[in-house]
DNA sequence: GTGTCATGCGTAT
DNA sequence: TACGCCTGACACG
C-alpha cells in the first residue's frame, strides 16, 4: 500500500535492520540480476526516502540502488530461519539477522549519486522531510495551473508522497472541492494543507495504515480501535453518508483516477 | 476458480 | 488519452 508514509515507514524499518551492514544480494527472479551481483558483499551505509522514492546508499562505491514500488511493489522482512524466497522475487538481501524481500517494484535500478540528484530534484516538497515548510514553494508552483487541484496534489512534483488515499482525506479535511482551480487556492488553504498533509503522513507512517478519522467522532478510544471500515472520510465512500454531515458522498475521475468528496464539506465555490 | 480492480507512473499516441 | 508494467485482495458465482 505505497504512498509516502509506506516509503518512509520501509526506510525507518530497512535502516533499523541493514544499515551500516555488509549485504549479500540476490534477484530469484533475475531481472535484477546483475545489479545485486553488483551490490552483494557491499556495505549498505543508509536509506533514504524521498516522496514515494527510495535510495540505497552504498557510500564505499558510490552506487545508489533506486527503488519505486508503483501500485503493487511489496517488502517483507524476515528472520531466520529465511523461507524460500517466492520465484518473483526482484532481489533478496541479507545479513545473519535480517532478510529483505522485494517483490513487484516499478522500479529497482542502479543510480549514480547523480542519477538520484535528479530523481530528487524533480520532487516537490515531501510532508515527511523533517524541517521543510512546503506551502511558499507549493502555491508557487500552482500560481499559473487553472486545472484542477485534485490533479495537482498528485502531481509529484508539486508535493512528494500523496497518493489517491491522502488526495482524498486532505481535499476533504481542508474543505476544498477537487476541482478548484490549483491557482485560486489562497496561500492560507496550501497552508493548511500542507500541515495537515504532515500531521496525517505522520500518523499514517506511525501506524502504517492510513488513519483520516478522528476516532472521537467514531465514539472509538483511540485510532487502532477503528474498523477498516471506519478509518477515511471520503475515499471509496461514493454513495455513503459523510461521517460529519450525513450528506452523500460523490465521485467523478481526474485522469483516469477516481475521486471522492462531500458536496457540503467541499462546494465548488468556496 | 475467475474476473476485476487498485494506495503509481512512464511512454507512446 | 491509452496502454503497459507488475502483484494481491476481494467480489462473485
Amino acid at each position: 500500500m505505497p504512498e509516502g508514509h509506506t516509503i518512509h515507514r520501509a526506510a525507518r524499518n530497512q535502516n533499523k535492520w541493514f544499515k551500516g551492514k555488509v549485504l549479500e544480494m540476490r534477484s530469484p527472479q533475475g531481472r535484477f540480476a546483475d545489479g545485486a551481483a553488483r551490490l552483494s558483499g557491499q556495505k549498505l551505509t543508509k536509506v533514504e526516502a524521498n516522496g514515494k522514492h527510495l535510495f540505497y546508499r552504498y557510500m564505499d562505491s558510490g552506487d545508489v540502488l533506486h527503488v519505486h514500488l508503483g501500485l503493487f511493489g511489496k517488502f517483507k522482512i524476515r528472520k531466520p530461519p529465511f523461507p524460500e524466497p517466492s520465484p518473483n522475487a526482484r532481489f533478496i538481501a541479507w545479513t545473519d539477522e535480517a532478510q529483505l524481500h522485494l517483490a513487484g517494484p516499478t522500479a529497482c535500478e542502479l543510480l549514480t549519486p547523480e542519477g538520484m540528484d535528479a530523481i530528487k530534484a524533480r520532487l516537490g516538497p515531501d510532508p515527511l522531510v523533517a524541517g521543510v515548510n512546503g506551502a511558499e514553494q507549493i502555491h508557487q508552483k500552482l500560481a499559473r495551473r487553472k486545472s484542477p487541484i485534485g490533479r495537482a496534489l498528485l502531481d509529484q512534483s508539486v508535493i512528494a508522497g500523496l497518493g489517491n488515499v491522502y488526495r482524498a482525506e486532505l481535499l476533504f479535511l481542508v474543505g476544498l472541492h477537487p476541482f478548484t482551480p490549483a491557482n485560486e487556492v489562497p496561500l492560507e488553504k496550501i497552508s493548511e494543507l500542507w500541515d495537515l498533509s504532515v500531521t496525517e503522513l505522520k500518523i499514517g507512517e506511525k501506524s502504517g495504515r492510513i488513519v483520516t478519522v478522528d476516532p472521537a467522532e467514531m465514539g472509538k478510544p483511540s485510532r487502532a480501535k477503528l474498523t477498516r471500515y471506519e478509518r477515511l472520510y471520503c475515499y471509496k465512500r461514493a454513495g455513503k453518508p459523510c461521517r460529519r454531515c450525513g450528506d452523500t458522498i460523490v465521485s467523478a475521475e481526474v485522469d483516469s483516477r477516481k475521486i471522492w468528496w462531500c458536496p457540503t464539506h467541499q462546494p465548488l465555490t468556496a
